[in-house]
DNA sequence: TCTGGGGTCCTAGGACCC
DNA sequence: TCTGGGGTCCTAGGACCC
C-alpha cells in the first residue's frame, strides 16, 4: 500500500514561535493495532511476531480477524479476513481470542488521558479512536504531547491526524501511521487528496464510489467540483450535500462531547455448525433475545422494535424489522416477534448466522 | 476460500389521515 | 369518476464505520 504522500512542508504545521495566534484545531487520535498492542503488554514475548486477534483464538473456527499485528499484515492478514484464511497465509502467527473487558479497560484509560488534556473536547468514535478539539498555537506540539501522555498512561502507541475539520483530521491520521502525526487543512487538502479516488474519503465505500463513477466523478477533485444539484438528484437531499462537502474536506469543525446514547442493542452469532431445525432456530433466538433484553434493561429503556438478521448458508443475509404494539422487556415477546419474522422468510436453507437487535425507546420519549 | 459483531444514518415507498 | 397536497408513521433495504 502506497498511500503515503511525501512528507512535504505541508505535513508539518506552522511552528508555534512568536506571532502565531492560538486557534481551534481538530486532532484525531487513533491507536496503533489496538487489540494486538494491548495483548503485547501482557505477552511481551510476542513482540516482533505475527499476532492475530480474532474470534476465540482458534483459526479452525468460523470467525474473522479483529486486528492483525504489522508483522501479520505484511503477510496479507487484515481485519475482516476469515481466520482460516489468515492461518493459511500465516501459519506461524500466534492466534489470540478477543478479550472484550481488557480492551474496554484499556480504552477507558486512553479516553481518560485525552479528557485530562486541558481545554480538550473529546468525542469518542470507537474503542480505539477519538476526536479532540483544542485551542493551540501549535497543533503538532499538542499532538506530540498527547501521544506521549497516552503512551505514558497506557503503554500504547497512537497516531494523530491534525485538521481544521473532523473529516480532514480523520483522513490525516492514516498518513501519520504508525506512531506519527500528519496535518491536513484547506491549504493542502487538494494537493494531498485531489487525485485520489472518492473511496479514500471517510464515508464513501465501494458502492457509493461506483455510483459516483457512473456519473463521471472518479476523484476527490471531481467530487469537490461537482454540481450539488446533480448529486442531490442522485443521492437525495441529505447525502447529496454531504458528498460535495466531503469532497472539499468540509463539514463539522468542532468535536461534540455530548455523551453517547445508544439507539439499539443487538446480539448476533455465527454458529460453528449450521442450524437446521425450527427448534434450533427458536432456541437460538430465545437466547439472543434474552441478552438483548438484558442490555436494554440495564439502561431502563424498553424495546420498541425488533430486528431479525439471518444468514443462510453459504452467504445470503436478510434483515427484517417489526415494531411492537407496545414497548416491552418481555423476552418471550421479543423471541416470538423474531421467530415470526423468521417464519415469514419461508426459507428452508440451513442457518449460519442469527442476530436479534432491539431498538429502544428514546430516553426522553416516554410512553 | 471464506466471510464477526457491534453500531449509525439515509432513502424510498406504502398506508393513512386531514 | 378522477383526483390535490401535506404530514406522519411504518417497513424494507442500502450503505457505511470500527
Amino acid at each position: 500500500m502506497c498511500r503515503h504522500p511525501p512528507r512535504t512542508q505541508a505535513a508539518v504545521g506552522p511552528r508555534g514561535h512568536n506571532g502565531w495566534v492560538s486557534q481551534h484545531w481538530v486532532l484525531h487520535v487513533d491507536m496503533d493495532q489496538f487489540l494486538v498492542a494491548v495483548e503485547l503488554l501482557r505477552h511481551p514475548e510476542l513482540v516482533g511476531r505475527p499476532v492475530v486477534v480474532g474470534g476465540r483464538g482458534d483459526p479452525t473456527e468460523r470467525a474473522v480477524v479483529s486486528t492483525a499485528s504489522y508483522e501479520a499484515r505484511e503477510r496479507g492478514v487484515h481485519s475482516g479476513l476469515a481466520l482460516k484464511l489468515a492461518w493459511r497465509r500465516c501459519p506461524d502467527a500466534v492466534f489470540l481470542p478477543v478479550d472484550f473487558p481488557v480492551y474496554e479497560a484499556a480504552s477507558a484509560r486512553v479516553m481518560a488521558t485525552l479528557r485530562a488534556t486541558p481545554g480538550a473536547v473529546v468525542e469518542v468514535l470507537g474503542w480505539d479512536e477519538a476526536f479532540v478539539g483544542i485551542e493551540t498555537d501549535d497543533p503538532v506540539v499538542t499532538a506530540t504531547a498527547i501521544r506521549a501522555a497516552v503512551l505514558d498512561a497506557t503503554g500504547l502507541h497512537c497516531s494523530v491526524g491534525i485538521g481544521d475539520t473532523l473529516v480532514r483530521a480523520k483522513i490525516a491520521t492514516d498518513f501519520g501511521k504508525p506512531q506519527g502525526t500528519f496535518q491536513l487543512t484547506r491549504d493542502n487538502w487538494m494537493e494531498v487528496m485531489g487525485e485520489r479516488p472518492t473511496t479514500a474519503l471517510w464515508g464513501v465505500g465501494a458502492k457509493i464510489g461506483a455510483r459516483l463513477q457512473a456519473i463521471g466523478i472518479r476523484t476527490v477533485a471531481d467530487l469537490a467540483a461537482a454540481d450539488e444539484d446533480a448529486l442531490v438528484t442522485s443521492f437525495g437531499p441529505s447525502s447529496g450535500g454531504h458528498l460535495v462537502r466531503l469532497g472539499r474536506g468540509g463539514g463539522r469543525t468542532r468535536p461534540d462531547d455530548t455523551p453517547w446514547v445508544a439507539r439499539a442493542h443487538g446480539r448476533e452469532t455465527t454458529y460453528q455448525s449450521d442450524l437446521t431445525t425450527a427448534d434450533e432456530v427458536r432456541a437460538a433466538l430465545s437466547e439472543l433475545a434474552q441478552r438483548v433484553v438484558d442490555d436494554c434493561r440495564k439502561e431502563d429503556r424498553a424495546v420498541q422494535r425488533v430486528h431479525l438478521k439471518v444468514r443462510f448458508a453459504p452467504f445470503f443475509t436478510f434483515t427484517k424489522v417489526r415494531k411492537l404494539p407496545e414497548p416491552t422487556w418481555d423476552v418471550d415477546v421479543v423471541t416470538q416477534t423474531a421467530y415470526a419474522l423468521f417464519l415469514a422468510l419461508d426459507d428452508q436453507r440451513p442457518v449460519r448466522l442469527l442476530g436479534v437487535r432491539g431498538e429502544m425507546v428514546p430516553p426522553d420519549g416516554g410512553y
